[in-house]
DNA sequence: CTGAAAGCGCTTACAG
DNA sequence: CTGAAAGCGCTTACAG
């Protein structure tokens, strides 16, 4: 099909189809009636042409762009791709093209890749779960973007919030953990003040206090969401003022660090000591032992933070910001 | 900072600077050569504005979009997702926006993702590893679109191509097979015709010939490159004609699925079957036993496909289609 | 039910 | 070394 004839324009369609550009438009959008005889000659001519409208002239006079984007601190943690997948199929059919990106350094001043987006005009946002800063969270919001976040307080203004429980998701595996036996429960969280990381301290600490235990301190560790942030804070704790029989992990990275930690000392999980990891990535069930952990439905979460920004771009919604928390599970492996 | 304040334009620069627009668009771009002086003001301007060019005007106006484009069956699978990242974290700097689609049916014509992001009119593209047809190749490469594919044949017109060299990495793996010993050794191929199966199949076949074995029909199965292919594939070959002693897997995933399979059968691994995988996926290591198998770069893969499409896009290559093929390497576990 | 025309914000021959 | 002006391909008041 046609190589490298110029492609078709607005005109050539209202040329073939003997109407103007402006009846075009109104069939291709919709957004006014045309005669059923005319929209069938001006439909039939775009088939023959193979016409397309040029997103780029679209964009310029609509003031939209038509691209989505989503950024995450790592797009190499499973989690995050599954998200952006889900991101992905939900908004392809409405026309929007999803962009994932992926900020380099978390908690930098509008960084680059946040800032290179918003010169772009994009249309709307998914803000992952990092320490984004609440001034960077502004200038989106103030930038007109839609915004949803992936976890954070709801505020008005501040764009809609999709997120699972993660107070009561740490709540139910720590409390896993007590039911099963374990007293001595350390938490490896992600580095001090980010999120999730808070939100599932506080589920830890509330699970520990239901359970008649002592909330310590030096139980807490805090570290990166990866494999080596985990080797750390094992590492820590291990050293650490006393012993303990649990090692509540803030993700599965982390928990995969802790395992390699214990095994290498040759420690028994879950009989010395048990480990729970959070987010159930698919490495989870293929580990040994096979990680104890918490189900946050990824993909569904990106495809719920689609709908959110649809209803707002193309639904009119226009109420104040909503929350939408999705279920979570607790996946009962072998490691506690 | 200005919250919903009208953005700036390049009118509102060339006024506040007193040049003409022509001016500061040539400051911008550095296309033509202004006086020192003046190119100071405008820079002052524009810093002092906060002004960013309209992406959709600058690329109405130049017919080029800005965006590239990544296609790939499954974004899930972590070896795509690693290329997506090495795709991204490349092309930003330069300017460009990286969308990353999955083609839901692998092979159906022009699918529908395809079919968008053409008529987004992207600059470039990186058409992963999965079924699309020739038709479809063709298309692409004739919208001229710049085309970098992952794997399949180098030909002139038909886009640059990186790859590892899948021959050789499968060669390799079933060459350790036949070192330590395995005389029997069976093939998960991914499905019939599709890529990497066949450079893989090839790569498998010569590795026994060299080694004096026989090369056996019976011997080699097909399934998708999923977990659960793997498991399909592993029960064909277990009801198969005879004994095996050995599985080599085309991917990762298929060996997941294998290695399922012969936990709930008991049947030891590598004692009574050595398993093998391909890619490296990072639950590899994390998997028991840990998994043998064949690294190859994912995200070096992405980062070069980036330069390849930079190379023809930004500095002006336009010589033939070249190929870059990186280098692989085993990585002995557990498995095998 | 339909059209003529302005204009979105850029870049780039053309001219001096 | 710099500018006036055309034009990229759309959409949308305005008018009939």
């Amino acid at each position: 099909m046609g190589a490298d004839t110029r492609r078709a324009t607005i005109v050539d369609v209202a040329a073939a189809a003997g109407v103007s550009t402006t009846t075009v438009s109104h069939v291709l959008t919709g957004r006014r009636p045309v005669a059923a005889a005319t929209k069938a000659r001006v439909e039939a001519v775009v088939a023959d042409l193979d016409y397309r409208a040029n997103a780029s002239a679209r964009h310029l006079r609509t003031e939209r762009s038509g691209i989505l984007a989503l950024v995450v601190p790592d797009l190499t943690n499973p989690f995050n791709s599954a998200m952006a997948a889900g991101l992905h199929e939900t908004v392809l059919p409405s026309g929007y093209l999803a962009v994932v990106g992926e900020a380099p350094e978390p908690g930098a001043p509008l960084s680059g890749v946040l800032r290179q987006l918003l010169d772009r005009g994009i249309d709307g946002m998914v803000l992952g779960r990092f320490g984004a800063s609440e001034a960077d969270i502004d200038s989106v919001a103030a930038s007109g973007t839609a915004l949803v976040r992936l976890g954070g307080p709801l505020g008005s203004g501040r764009g809609d919030v999709v997120r699972a429980n993660e107070v009561q998701g740490m709540f139910d595996i720590v409390d896993h953990l007590v039911h099963r036996g374990y007293r001595r429960i350390a938490f490896a969280d992600g580095p001090a003040g980010s999120s999730p990381g808070g939100e599932r301290q506080r589920g830890y600490e509330q699970a520990l206090r239901d359970a008649g235990l002592p909330v310590r301190d030096d139980l807490v560790v805090h570290t990166a969401y990866t494999r080596e942030g985990g080797v750390r804070a094992a590492e820590a704790l291990l050293a650490g003022p006393g012993p303990i029989d649990a090692i509540a992990c803030c993700n599965d990275l982390i928990a995969v660090g802790v395992l390699d930690v214990l095994r290498a000392r040759r420690i028994g999980v879950p009989g010395d000591i048990a480990v729970t990891g959070y987010d159930d990535i698919e490495a989870a069930e293929l580990m040994s032992p096979a990680l104890t952990t918490v189900l946050n439905p990824a993909r569904e979460i990106g495809r719920t933070s689609a709908r959110m920004l649809l209803d707002r771009l193309d639904h009119g919604y226009t109420g104040p910001d909503r929350e939408t928390i999705l279920a979570h599970r607790i996946v009962a492996r072998d490691s506690a």
